[in-house]
DNA sequence: TGGGTATGTCCAC
DNA sequence: TGGACCTACCCAT
């Protein structure tokens, strides 16, 4: 599923594409009807993303919260500003297809006729032969405007709040870098610290820090070089002051360029294989069995928090 | 072509 | 604890 970065991507898209004109909103796979029908019509204010939750505020006071689950997607339509993709992401296709400056990664191509997937990764579909597009599949809620249109498919959450249940459910949430800014290392330490549980399951504990995946943990562990068994109370505070910042480091990254890019320093051909080839992105995650890049010790793997962790033995203590 | 796996979370039993 | 959610991708056949 798509970790913090993707989440806070969306919202951007959102911002972008949505904020403004009256959207209609309905639910062409039925299951959101309701919700739909008590949204239909109103203009998006804003979107928040925190952690992996997203926020879209209607006119009226009420918001609609998704959280994509591990397979859920926004597929996003229309005149769309779309920020520019690597080749791999733009399926092969030639360039020109966004009409973004290809020299400059963090440039927003002009606004134009497009398809945009996003989820865990994104990818650009070929020009639109009608618009509105025909909804396929199961589209929990479209939402339309003249010139945009995103669907949802495959949430694991999709519904209606009031600004108090988005504030309730964010409440439950731990720091994220792009909402709390520095202010979230302390309140991300003190989560940590006062637990005698396995870092490596604090990491996916939502309440302990928003955002971080099976990925990020696994990533972010090995570059702090720490065993993701040792408990929140025995990692030393300024080793957690470096994690919280590395996430945020890291996270920043993944919402610039889409990717969840965790090996520093790549350059030229290594690079390129990263960016094109997801088994040359990471240190330890989904390496079961194969030589730490550092010193070639047999990457291990072990379930931890209903998940699947990775780390290397000798390196992580 | 078909099966297994996956970036996540909630809920029924 | 296991299933549901519902899709994309990779690999074996």
């Amino acid at each position: 599923m798509p970790e913090g970065h993707s989440v806070h991507r969306i919202a951007r898209q959102f911002e972008r594409s949505f904020t403004g004109p009256p959207v209609a909103v309905t639910s062409p796979q039925g299951r959101f009807a309701a919700g739909a029908e008590a949204l239909d019509g109103h203009a998006v204010v804003q979107a928040r993303a925190v952690g992996k939750q997203m926020f879209l505020e209607f006119d009226h006071a009420l918001w609609l919260r998704v959280h994509l689950g591990m397979y859920g997607a926004w597929d996003f339509a229309g005149e769309i500003a779309v920020e520019t993709l690597s080749p791999a992401e733009r399926g092969g296709r030639g360039t020109g297809v966004v009409g973004a400056n290809e020299d400059s990664p963090w440039s927003i191509g002009a606004p134009r006729r497009a398809r945009l997937r996003m989820a865990e990764s994104e990818k650009l579909g070929p020009e639109l032969a009608e618009w509105p597009p025909p909804p396929v599949g199961a589209v929990r809620v479209r939402l339309l405007t003249a010139t945009a249109v995103a669907d949802l498919r495959g949430p694991t959450a999709c519904e209606v709040q009031t600004p108090e249940e988005v504030d309730a459910t964010i409440a439950r949430l731990g720091p994220d870098p792009l909402v709390d800014g520095p202010a979230g290392e302390d309140a991300f330490v003190e989560n940590v610290r006062r637990r005698n549980v396995a870092i490596g399951q604090l990491l996916m504990d939502q309440e302990v820090v928003a955002g971080i995946g099976n990925v990020y943990r696994a990533e972010l562990l090995f570059r702090a070089r720490l065993d993701p068994y040792r408990t929140g109370k025995d990692v030393p505070v300024e080793l957690l002051r470096e994690l919280w910042r590395d996430w945020s480091y890291l996270l920043g990254v993944g919402v610039e360029t889409g990717q969840m890019l965790t090996m520093d320093g790549l350059t030229g051909d290594a690079l390129e294989r990263a960016k094109a080839n997801r088994h040359d992105r990471h240190w330890v995650y989904h390496r079961a069995g194969q030589p730490c890049r550092v010193c070639g010790t047999p990457i291990a793997t072990a379930e931890m928090a209903t998940r699947n962790l990775y780390w290397c033995p000798k390196d992580q203590t």
